[in-house]
DNA sequence: GCCAACGTTGGC
DNA sequence: GCCAACGTTGGC
């Protein structure tokens, strides 16, 4: 799951142990959320927007999907007028704080790992912010990077 | 249903 | 700040 550290970081997910993730708007991310994601489920957390941009730790799902009420809320900027409480559009999921990496792992380091070349992240043109992620790449990710 | 125009993401 | 690569919107 990707973040922009200056909205939402590793650091505040690791003082505030569970948060919830809103505010996403696009239909491939929340059918992740809605259809894949199960309580328990393992999370890579990624700084998009950060320098350097990367994989800073790691949590949990903690919740099934639920409606987004940001979406309801004109003051939000995640408002959108198309949902509304009756038939609400997007939806969102409770994330626990697991652990914080000592060393971030850069996303040039990523790319530059051919272990790593079918991982989505690394692939040009995926700008996807929920991500499902292989069982075999997470574990590989784990093993070598974690520190 | 097509597709141009516009908006967003996110690395650099 | 630039811009490539998407995704969405809305007229037709």
């Amino acid at each position: 799951m990707k973040t922009e550290p200056s909205t939402y970081s590793i650091d505040r997910l690791m003082a505030e142990k569970t948060t919830h993730w809103e505010g996403i708007r696009n239909y491939q991310a929340r059918n992740f959320m809605m259809r894949d994601m199960r309580i328990g489920d393992d999370v890579i957390i990624y700084h998009s927007n950060a320098s350097p941009p990367g994989i800073v730790g790691l949590a949990v799902i903690a919740s099934d999907a639920y409606p987004d009420h940001f979406s309801w809320d004109d003051a939000s900027p995640y408002y959108d007028p198309k949902s509304t409480k009756e038939n609400p559009r997007w939806f969102m999921v409770d994330v626990a704080f697991r652990s914080k990496f000592k060393n971030m792992i850069p996303l040039e380091v990523l790319k530059s790992d051919p272990n790593l070349n079918d991982m989505l992240l690394v692939k040009k043109g995926t700008r996807l912010s929920i991500q499902p992620v292989q069982e075999d790449i997470f574990d590989y990710i784990i093993r070598t990077y974690q520190s």
